[in-house]
DNA sequence: TAGATTGTTAATCGATTAACAATC
DNA sequence: TAGATTGTTAATCGATTAACAATC
């Protein structure tokens, strides 16, 4: 498993869906899969899948394909879905609440273990049985605490500075729901869920294509 | 504006955060931008955003730079944003409740128009002033009632089930929230926001990192 | 006018696809 | 062994960057 470069984001954005592809398979008793096959499935060529999976190592075998459960894993390990990762939210409204009651994470090995509002109307209640803690403990209580992750969801004026506390108190990987772009030493993490951008790209396309038909219409016409 | 050909997804996903810039140098009561200041801001090439600003066409003036006002409504327009976008919900959950109260929305343009869910306990209830519909009704009420775009945010198993009659009652946008890959005719288009894909892009980086250090201790002892 | 900066063409870089020898 | 399919190298394609003439 050669990981000597940084793997392209095109490879890295992929393995969460061969990771899920897998596990659909795996669900479904699949026991064994092709290059051919799982790119059928994914909408990817042959090619691009063999060349994604060589970029950690020979998985398959000649002649047969790859064992699906032993891909799983070996994706699964790649992901670092091995390790147990503890989770602290910092912005219990509307997405920090949804995240912190989100079942799903608990299968990959996430622990979420601590929320904090800046809210005094949110302060001392309780999601999923763990407390809201005050915003200001944040700093103190991650240096005693430790977590790998940290889910931002503040109000978008305060996101910059709480990630930056953050990370002075040892955060590496940040889970940004904020339309914010972070500024942060680049030994930090940062994974971004820009949900307008999202909405956004979206009404783009719907326009795009509009504007695609009218002007195959005025050919036609 | 030549839209001949269908933008490409590097460039489509830049669009709504040079329009996210712009919007905050507007803020910053900034008048004029060149490609080269804006580059700097957004760690992007001043080519890069000339070649991509010019897609749509020429919205700067030499020697002069872009009218910050003028390419932010410019792109805004491109986005589709000038225009009201009707929205209804399928599944209200965490995730699917969290996107009804999220008040943003509104600035640009998107207007909630209909909640569904499935569990007896959630029908009749209301967020937002907006009563949750049962599920099953879904199909007749959009198409009594279009909207332009529909928020999967379903329970996996019925993603599918739901997307395809939703497609059918004439929805061409999906804003899906569910870990599935929709297959829809290519007339719909859907934008994916897979949550847990971007957690473990994090948890994958932050893994390559420590053994990228590990492999730098190696070679130093 | 001179300086600045765009719009656009050409060069480079990186990612995807094709091809095929290795091998199970 | 013969057939299938990987691992890997080479060819192609597309996106990014560089360069520069056009022009405000």
């Amino acid at each position: 498993m050669d990981m000597s470069e940084r793997v392209p984001d095109a490879v890295a954005r992929r393995l969460p869906w061969y990771y899920r592809t897998l596990r659909e398979l795996e669900a479904e008793e699949t026991q064994r899969v092709s290059s051919q096959a799982l790119g059928r499935r994914m909408g990817l060529t042959a090619s691009q899948i063999r060349q994604d999976i060589n970029y950690f190592g020979g998985f398959g075998q000649q002649g047969y394909g790859y064992s699906v459960p032993r891909l799983r894993q070996c994706i699964e390990q790649i992901l670092g879905l091995d390790r147990t990762h503890r989770i602290a939210i910092v912005g219990v409204g509307n997405i920090g609440s949804a995240i912190a009651r989100y079942p799903e994470f608990h299968r990959d090995g996430f622990e979420m273990v601590a929320l904090f509002d800046a809210s005094e109307a949110r302060i001392g209640n309780k999601i999923e049985g763990l407390e809201i803690l005050p915003a200001d403990q944040l700093k103190q209580w991650l240096l005693q605490n430790p977590v790998q992750i940290l889910v931002l969801a503040t109000p978008s004026e305060y996101a910059q500075e709480i990630a930056a506390e953050a990370v002075s108190a040892g955060v590496r990987a940040i889970w940004n729901f904020t339309p914010v772009d972070l500024s942060l030493p680049d030994t930090v993490e940062v994974s971004n869920v820009h949900l307008s951008d999202s909405l956004m790209a979206l009404t783009f396309r719907l326009h795009e294509r509009e504007i695609h038909s009218r002007s195959e219409k005025w050919i036609r016409e």
